[in-house]
RNA sequence: GCCGAGGUGGCGGAAUCGGCAGACGCGCGGGACUCAAAAUCCCGUGCCCCGGAAGGGGCGUGUGGGUUCGACUCCCACCCUCGGCACCA
């Protein structure tokens, strides 16, 4: 007999429009109640999906589904991330207007989500190039800067000279364009931003109420980059204060020189005459370097003297200030105090350019090492310091000492004894000390450091080229590792403030600080203001006019949209270049005045949109404020983690100032968050042709047009790199359920993982078993309709009915947890398994098998939807799947009689033995029932019992010798 | 350098609470069907050793140590891989 083969393609032709017909998927949108916002990240329409993509879209309508079966009323819409730079590329080689590109592709895109059985609820599609969307971009940029969050400023920015335009901070990836990947350049132009950093607290500290992966809120953290500090002002002597940010108060009796970044608005000031034209050429050096070169750790420090000096305000010495690339304009005051004891790269610097160094904390492990030069001791040093039990060694005739700083005044007592005459030794630990047979002198202060830098000259002429006394104890190998160290500790050299341990320091400085009118503490963070202007055509124009008399002037919001101009070319300024949309007239004096002519950043456009789909087609509002804080936040959002920072960071933000206008009613935007992980498959390339699609590459990873060898790495699928692979290929020869089940199968959602084409076919051949195992069964069943009886079950039957229960607890715990739904399709395999088993029994219980079909189609219709409706409606039913309730399991029906039990006898399993249930459940049954079994108790022979450990219906483990 | 995630068969991975390591799938080996191949179906499959076989034994979750009757899981130290940030004072 053969039976009726699997045919997806007219199978799946068959019901791709049966749910989209009956509306399954529209949100009841005023109903209260059981409500769920489930969102994708919307998708930049660029060319055509591919089976990466599917990771992302795919799951989401298993989610959906489950949710529907589950009686939720869910709102699951879709949209377009639609203006944006390929589209301009691609308009301006092919001539044709980026809104077409942009169609085409959306297209394309609904297509491939039809095709795959992804259904969202149409009714509400929204494109975020349309007037009708773009018209309330412009009003909230608008609103920003009624509140002074939106404002135009003049500075350095990130430039990416292959896409000419600017990028926020965010969009730069290692000194790289996040789009091209080019090097990123600085230049100096008038912007709008965005004053995101008002919100910095407030995005950091809300982190904490979410239900996001623990990274992406570390990565978040870490963007913000909190650090709690000082100001501090320093006097200088020609005039204007200098204030600089530390993290480090506690090390100010330690700064010994200041550093101005060379874009320091007080640098010309305090540039000595004789001086100005060397810093001037090194600040205009800096400011050509780009990111990259700039923040090179590699190269060494380099810096410029200004010739003249500061004071530091605790100890009264003069300082001198610097110029140098290290330090950022960006963050903090651009100012920093140099203390090169305690900072790495300002010890570095001090190296370079002969800079005093003085400790002022104490070292936390209290190691001391002293080094006692041929020549420079009396004999009998080396018989004291045994006498005294201080541990040195001796090489090439010197004294390498180390010791406890404990001990510092005993051996500085003993060792000042032998020192010869004109000679000297020091101690260096957390404090220099050095020894000279007429006296003992500490470097604490820059005085004290030149004092003891002139003795030490005089009496060692090698030592006259030496400019510091860091540099001469650098030229000794024994003392490089306690020259500096960023240890919290002690304060030491510190003037009233010696003596402060390490847990209080930084609060008693600036305590001190404050009471002296000299500084104050302070938060800085990393995260800078939203650069949002781009010099391009396809973008939402900035809704703002310059009046030669009234200045800058924003549009009124009656006037709103301002529509983006039609043009049949466009240029690579973008609205710069079409003369016609500049003039206009000032709304406040009705003078001639001029459009702005930038447009926003399109990550302007998605920080908001998933308020929009509440009420998509408002024209009075940007959003229903009603449905609004009924709906939101999104329940669960699903997208990238290349989004981690940018797009999430910037919708948290925005949705925090909609709050705080009293719009919303919530402060956070998506309660939960899964990011999915990227789909990998090889990518070859070829030096002279370039990407060479996988299927073209010829045996022996040989390039098909010239056969050179070619390099092979595994990367995210990609239409730039040519290793994609396409759903409608697949769809073609296994079907979209195929493609469905082994991309959730493949792995653990959020994980990255490599496509396998010998996957897709065991999910295939899994649907071909299914297939034909449910026919098999419905022809068996026939027409029974009746529910089984566990009571009549035999202990086949009850197995399975557990198996049943169990499958579907798993799968609905998989969908309500964790998302590992690659777990939840094995279970269904498995179940299926022993289903298709007990089919080809010679008397299974036709109710029985019938129930289980049902079941089973049922939990694995969200992974594989067509395969599923059809077995559904042969199954007799009427409704569609959709409007079938998901299965409940039975608590009660979970356990089977008889549960194994492993043995273990010292740690090893050495006997499993299969025992009823409910005498399993009791420790002390259980325990007997296993001593007295013979396979037991014959691996026991000669072996004296000591400790039984019996766990319920779980093992039993014996300790014997 | 700092922060985060991870390391389990030939491969993707499972074991959610300290209780049978390797579920499920791929691949591979053997067999059936076939003139043959593909497809499909059945059996086997962590590694090593003893045995003709039935069977038996040892080792095994990055490395080393610890806690425990019992550790992939907990603790300490280290190594490696991936991701993010990085001259942020």
């Amino acid at each position: 007999m053969t039976r009726e083969a699997y045919d997806p393609q007219t199978l799946e032709k068959k019901w791709r429009d049966f749910w989209h017909g009956r509306g399954l998927f529209k949100a009841r949108i005023h109903e209260a109640g059981k409500k769920f916002y489930y969102l994708n990240m919307f998708p930049y329409p660029s060319g055509k999906l591919h089976a990466g993509h599917g990771r992302n879209y795919i799951l989401g309508d298993a989610i959906v589904r489950f949710l529907l079966m589950r009686g939720w009323n869910v709102l699951n819409p879709m949209g377009w991330d639609a203006f944006g730079l390929p589209a301009e590329n691609a308009a301006i080689e092919q001539g044709i207007h980026p809104r077409d590109w942009t169609w085409t592709n959306i297209r394309e895109f609904k297509r491939q989500f039809r095709a795959w059985g992804v259904e969202y609820d149409w009714d509400r599609e929204i494109a975020t190039c349309k007037p009708d969307y773009y018209k309330w971009t412009q009003w909230l940029f608008l609103k920003l800067y009624e509140k002074g969050l939106a404002y135009r400023a003049k500075g350095k920015v990130n430039w990416c000279p292959h896409c000419e335009v600017v990028l926020a901070n965010e969009q730069v990836i290692a000194g790289r364009c996040w789009r091209c990947h080019s090097l990123v350049e600085k230049r100096e132009l008038e912007q709008w931003y965005f004053r995101i950093t008002a919100y910095a607290e407030r995005l950091l500290r809300d982190l904490e109420k979410l239900d996001w992966p623990e990274h992406v809120k570390k990565m978040q953290e870490n963007w913000i980059g909190r650090s709690e500090g000082a100001e501090i002002l320093f006097p200088t002597e020609k005039g204007p204060e200098i204030k600089v940010f530390t993290t480090r108060p506690d090390t100010l009796w330690g700064a010994t020189f200041l550093v101005l970044a060379p874009e320091h608005p007080l640098v010309p000031e305090l540039t000595a005459p004789e001086k100005a034209e060397e810093v001037k050429a090194y600040c205009a050096a800096a400011e050509r370097m780009t990111e990259v070169e700039r923040t090179s750790t590699e190269k060494e420090k380099s810096g410029v003297f200004l010739g003249t000096y500061a004071i530091n305000p605790a100890t009264s010495e003069r300082i001198p200030i610097w110029v140098a690339d290290y330090v950022l304009m960006g963050y903090g005051t651009g100012a920093i105090m140099g203390v090169p004891a305690h900072d790495e790269r300002d010890f570095q610097f001090a190296l370079t350019h002969r800079l005093s160094v003085i400790p002022v904390i104490q070292r936390p492990e209290g190691l001391a090492k002293s080094f006692v030069l041929e020549g420079t001791y009396r004999p009998g040093l080396e018989e004291a310091l045994a006498q005294a039990s201080f541990s040195f060694e001796k090489r090439d005739g010197s004294l390498y000492v180390t010791l406890r700083e404990e001990r510092r005044s005993e051996y500085i007592d003993l060792v000042q004894r032998f020192i010869a005459p004109g000679s000297w030794t020091e101690v260096i630990g957390s404090r220099w000390v050095f020894v000279f047979p007429e006296g003992i002198m500490n470097v604490g202060s820059i005085a004290e450091e030149r004092a003891v830098l002139d003795l030490c000259r005089k009496r060692e002429a090698k030592l006259a080229n030496k400019g510091t006394v860091a540099e001469i104890l650098w030229g000794v190998e024994f003392y490089r590792d306690l020259l500096f160290h960023a240890e919290y500790g002690e304060m030491i050299n510190s003037g009233p403030l010696s003596g402060t341990p390490g847990t209080e320091a930084i609060r008693k400085t600036v305590e001190w600080l404050t009471e002296k009118g000299l500084g104050k503490g302070t938060v800085t963070y990393k995260l800078r203001d939203w650069l949002i202007s781009r010099q391009r055509y396809w973008g939402a124009p900035i809704p703002m006019i310059h009046c030669p008399k009234c200045g800058v002037v924003p549009v009124p919001e009656k006037d709103l949209p301002v529509l983006l101009p039609e043009v049949n070319r466009i240029g690579k300024l973008g609205l710069a270049d079409i003369p016609e949309f500049i003039p206009t007239q000032c709304p406040r004096c009705g003078g001639p005045a001029r459009r702005d002519t930038d447009t926003m950043d399109t990550f302007v456009d998605s920080s908001w949109y998933f308020l929009r789909f509440v009420s998509p087609k408002d024209t009075e509002r940007p959003f229903d404020p009603e449905l609004v804080n009924k709906w939101l936040p999104v329940d669960l959002y699903v997208g990238g983690v290349e989004h981690a920072i940018l797009h999430l960071l910037y919708a948290r933000f925005i949705t925090k100032f909609l709050h705080d206008l009293g719009l919303l009613s919530f402060d956070e935007p998506f309660k939960k968050l899964f990011t999915q992980g990227m789909v990998t498959y090889p990518a070859y390339w070829c030096p002279t042709h370039l990407w060479i699609p996988p299927k073209e590459v010829s045996e022996g990873d040989r390039c098909p047009k010239c056969g050179a060898g070619l390099v092979v790495s595994v990367a995210a699928m990609s239409k730039s790199k040519k290793n994609v692979v396409s759903p409608d290929d697949l769809i073609a020869r296994y079907g979209a359920d195929t493609e469905r089940l082994y991309t959730l199968f493949m792995g653990p959602p959020e994980r990255e993982i490599e496509w396998s084409e010998e996957g897709v076919r065991g999910s295939w051949r899994f649907l071909n078993r299914f297939w034909t195992m449910a026919l098999a069964i419905l022809e068996r069943v026939g027409e029974v309709r009746e529910e089984p009886d566990p009571r009549e079950f035999g202990p086949q039957e009850q197995t399975l009915w557990a198996k049943l229960h169990t499958t579907v607890k798993k799968v609905t715990e998989e969908f309500e947890g964790r998302l590992a739904l690659n777990t939840a399709v094995a279970a269904i395999m498995e179940f299926t398994n022993e289903l298709s088993a007990y089919a080809e029994d010679p008397e299974p219980d036709p109710k029985l098998l019938r129930r289980a079909l049902r079941d089973l189609v049922l939990i694995l219709s969200p992974f594989t939807p067509f395969i599923c409706e059809e077995l559904w409606h042969r199954l007799g039913q009427g409704k569609a799947v959709l409007e079938t309730p998901w299965p409940i399991y039975d608590p009660t029906a979970l356990e089977e009689a008889e549960v194994e039990i492993p043995v273990q006898i010292n740690g090893k399993v050495r006997v499993r033995l299969r025992l009823p249930r409910a005498k399993a459940a009791d420790p002390k049954i259980l325990q007997d029932m296993v001593l007295s079994s013979g396979e037991v108790q014959s691996r026991l022979q000669g072996l004296q019992v000591e400790r039984i450990i019996a766990v319920p219906e779980k093992l039993v483990s014996i300790v014997a010798r």
